[in-house]
DNA sequence: ATAGGGTTAG
C-alpha cells in the first residue's frame, strides 16, 4: 500500500486562509494605479521606439513628461522584448535635470541587461545603484542569480549569493530560500539540495525552506526524493504546511502517478488537512490533463459540495483541460459560467479558450475571441499572438499571421523570442525564396532586440537562404552569427 | 524576488 510508503506525519499545520475575493477585481472598478498612466506610458515606449538614440535624452527632458517612478517602471515593462531600446532610454533619463530613479527601475534594467548576458551592465548598475546609496537590495542580486542561473551559470548564482555582503546586503533566510528556490526553478535541485545541507545550519531553516527542496524534486519528476525532504523536515521538527502536501500532489501528478496522486489526496483527508481551492485545483488539472475529465468536472463538484470557493485559476485549468481532453464548446459552456458568476476572466482564460478554437481549427471564432478579449479590457498578451500567428501558419495562413506580427510592433505588445521562432519556421512551409528572405531579415531583428537564436535556428536558415541561392544574405548573416559568439559551422557558400 | 494551483504541443 501506498499510504504506508508515506512517513509518518503530524497533521500539517493550515496555511491561513485568506476569504475568498470574487468580487474584488471588479471590472468597473479598475485598480489604483491611475488609468491615465497607462497611455501614457505607452506613448512614451512608443516615442522610445521612433527615436533616434542620439536626441533621446532632449525628448524626455521636455517638461510634456511628469515622470515618476511607475511611468519608468511601465515603460521598462513595455519595452521588456526590446532589451536595447530599454536600457537607451533608462539611460537616456540619467541626465534628466531633475528626475532621479527608483530602486524598482534600478532593477527592471539590471534584469533587462542580464537577460541580454550583458553582465558588465548589469554590475555597473548595481555599482550606480551603491554609490546614489539606494541599493543593490536583496531583490537585485536575486534577479541577477536567476539571470545566471537560467542562462546556465549556477555556480555564478550561488556566488552572487555568497558575497552579498560585499554590496551590503544582509544574508539571512529569506535570501538564502531564495536562491534555493531560484537554483531549483532552474532545475539545478542537486546543486540546491546541496547548498542546503552545507547551509541549513547557519540559518534557522523553515518550512519555506523544505518546501523550496521537495518542489524541485517534484518539478524533476523525483517524488521519491522529495518524500525525503518530507520525512527529514518532520525528522527535524519543522511541521509540513498544506503548501508541502500540494507540492507532493502535484508531484505525482507530474510522473503521472495518478492512483498514488488520488491515494495521497485521500491520506490528506484522512489527516484532516483543510484541503484548500490550490489542492482542488491541482486535482482537477491533474486528472484533466491525463485523460480523465469526468474525474476532473466530479472533483470539481465536491469542492463546490465541501464550501471551497473555486477562483479563476481553478476554472482556467478546467477549461484548458476541456479544450484539450474534451472539446472547445464544454469549454466555452465553462468560461460562460464563471463569468456569470461574477469572476473576472484574466488573460490566461482567454488564451486557454484561444488556444482551444486555434487547435480545433476555428481560426475565425479564436480571432473574434481575441476581439472579445480586447473589448474586456484584457489586452492580448504576446502569448495570445504566438498561438494566434503560429495557427495561422500552420492553417497555410502565412499572410495573417505576418500581420498580426506587424500589429504588435506599435509598443504595446512586442513581439519575444517564441514569436520569432514561430514565425521564421512558418517561413520554410511555402519553400519561397522571399519567405526565406523574410527569415533572415527577422533573424537580424531578433539579434537586434537583444535575443539570441539557438545554433540550430542560424543554421536552418543559413542553409534555406543558400538552398534557395540567397548566398549574398547568408554571408551576412554568418558573419552576424560569429559576432553573436556562436560558432560558424562550415558552409560553403 | 521566502514556498503550492491556470499560459505547450502531438
Amino acid at each position: 500500500m501506498l499510504t504506508r510508503a508515506l512517513p509518518k506525519l503530524p497533521k500539517p499545520k493550515t496555511s491561513f486562509s485568506v476569504p475568498p475575493r470574487t468580487f474584488s477585481s471588479c471590472t468597473h472598478c479598475p485598480s489604483p494605479p491611475q488609468p491615465a498612466a497607462e497611455e501614457d506610458a505607452n506613448a512614451v515606449a512608443k516615442l522610445v521606439l521612433q527615436s533616434d538614440p542620439k536626441t533621446l535624452s532632449e525628448a524626455l527632458a521636455k517638461p510634456t513628461f511628469q515622470w515618476s517612478p511607475h511611468l519608468v517602471d511601465r515603460v521598462l515593462k513595455l519595452l521588456w522584448n526590446h532589451g536595447p531600446k530599454a536600457v537607451q532610454f533608462f539611460n537616456a533619463l540619467f541626465r534628466h535635470p531633475t528626475y532621479v530613479h527608483s530602486p524598482s527601475s534600478f532593477d527592471h534594467a539590471v534584469d533587462i541587461a542580464a537577460r541580454m548576458r550583458d553582465y558588465q551592465a548589469a554590475w555597473a548598475l548595481v555599482v550606480r545603484m551603491r554609490s546614489l546609496r539606494i541599493g543593490p537590495t536583496p531583490k537585485t542580486l536575486a534577479i541577477l542569480a536567476e539571470r545566471y542561473a537560467s542562462a546556465g551559470k549556477a555556480h555564478r548564482a550561488v556566488n552572487v549569493f555568497l558575497s552579498m555582503h560585499h554590496h551590503g546586503c544582509r544574508q539571512d533566510l529569506a535570501s538564502f530560500n531564495t536562491i534555493l528556490d531560484i537554483l531549483c526553478k532552474s532545475r539545478r535541485v542537486e546543486m540546491a539540495h546541496n547548498l542546503f545541507k552545507t547551509f541549513r545550519s547557519r540559518f534557522n531553516c523553515d518550512s519555506v525552506t523544505y518546501n523550496i527542496i521537495a518542489n524541485g524534486w517534484c518539478l524533476i519528476k523525483r517524488p521519491p526524493m522529495a518524500l525525503q525532504v518530507f520525512k527529514e523536515m518532520v525528522e527535524r521538527g519543522i511541521m509540513p504546511t498544506l503548501v508541502t502536501y500540494n507540492i507532493i500532489l502535484k508531484g505525482y501528478f507530474m510522473t503521472r502517478q495518478l492512483n498514488e496522486a488520488w491515494e495521497f489526496f485521500l491520506e490528506m483527508k484522512r489527516r484532516k488537512c483543510e484541503i484548500d481551492v490550490v489542492t482542488y485545483t491541482t486535482m482537477i488539472y491533474g486528472f484533466g490533463v491525463a485523460g480523465e475529465v469526468k474525474k476532473s468536472k466530479r472533483i470539481f463538484d465536491e469542492m463546490v459540495g465541501e464550501r471551497v470557493v473555486p477562483n479563476v485559476a481553478t476554472y482556467n485549468a478546467l477549461v484548458h483541460v476541456l479544450c484539450k481532453k474534451d472539446n472547445v464548446e464544454n469549454a466555452v459552456l465553462v468560461f460562460e459560467e464563471m463569468v456569470v458568476k461574477g469572476f473576472v476572466p484574466n488573460s490566461v482564460s482567454y488564451n486557454a479558450v484561444i488556444r482551444g478554437f486555434c487547435h480545433a481549427g476555428e481560426m475565425e471564432r479564436a480571432l473574434r475571441f481575441m476581439a472579445r478579449m480586447e473589448k474586456e479590457g484584457c489586452q492580448p498578451n504576446v502569448q495570445t499572438y504566438n498561438v494566434v500567428i503560429r495557427y495561422l501558419c500552420d492553417a497555410g495562413d502565412i499572410e495573417k499571421g505576418l500581420e498580426l506580427f506587424e500589429k504588435m510592433a506599435d509598443g504595446s505588445c512586442l513581439p519575444n523570442l517564441d514569436t520569432y521562432n514561430v514565425l521564421i519556421s512558418a517561413m520554410f512551409i511555402r519553400k519561397k525564396s522571399e519567405d526565406l528572405m523574410v527569415a533572415g531579415k527577422l533573424l537580424l531583428e531578433m539579434i537586434n532586440r537583444g535575443f539570441l537564436p539557438r545554433k540550430f535556428t542560424f543554421n536552418r536558415v543559413l542553409n534555406g537562404l543558400v538552398l534557395t541561392g540567397n548566398q549574398d544574405f547568408a554571408r551576412e548573416i554568418l558573419s552576424m552569427q560569429s559576432r553573436c559568439g556562436r560558432l560558424p559551422r562550415q558552409l560553403k557558400l
